[in-house]
DNA sequence: ATAATATATTCCCATATGGGAATATGTCAA
DNA sequence: TTGACATATTCCCATATGGGAATATATTAT
């Protein structure tokens, strides 16, 4: 069946390092196209396609505004793949286990509110 | 430059869902590629194969124990993905905040001991 | 209508993919 | 040595990739 495209899942989205870059950006604030191609010091096409596989898994949103799109990040959708690195917590610390164990329940808890 | 090789670095090499069910059951204890062929119920080139890609990314560890090849997890290599994932934690819950940033705090102190 | 600006799309290409199937290698036992 | 078992490798193929370059679309101003 081939590699899974990069537009399968936030997993496949987050490989790529440039799209990792713009999570990072987003993740302090919303940002034009323009805004990025600038920070990240990429072509604008490139920008402009990595933004498309990331709204395709529903890491970010777009809105309108005048001739501008503007991006934000929808962290909600990495939290999966947190929640399951979170079941190795313990084989690479032993000294908070107790703590990491229970910020697990209250986060299993907080689910249900 | 085509999108990166699986074996680039570990969020490449867990974008694959078989990858990560092996690193799932390889957090239970150290098995042979034969039981992970029964777990998964995946033919045994596959489990090989995949097995050869966290190999060379640092995921697993390999030891021989007669015929047989005794594969471990090396969940090291995992948490700087979980420690670039932290950085988001406070967009998806607002509840644990103060927790979590005191994890993230004991974390960091934690390295260098 | 026309131009200017902001963003998206298309076409190009070399490259790696995961699975199936077949085969090769390694290791022990008799 | 021969065979049995465990694992690794090779060959096959359809498919998607990210970047460059060029172009298309959308929106506003004049």
């Amino acid at each position: 069946m081939a590699r899974l495209p990069t537009t399968a899942d936030a997993y496949n989205a987050i490989a790529e390092p440039q799209r990792r870059k713009i999570i990072s950006v987003l993740a302090d604030g919303e940002k034009s196209v323009g805004e990025l191609v600038e920070v990240l010091e990429l072509n604008q096409p490139q920008i402009s396609k990595h933004l498309k596989v990331l709204k395709e898994v529903d890491l970010v949103i777009m809105r309108k505004d005048g001739k501008q799109r503007i991006y934000s990040l929808n962290a909600d959708n990495l939290k999966p793949i947190y929640d399951w690195l979170s079941d190795f917590a313990h084989l690479w610390t032993e000294r908070f286990d107790r703590l990491e164990s229970y910020l697990a329940t209250l986060k299993k808890e907080g689910r249900n509110e």
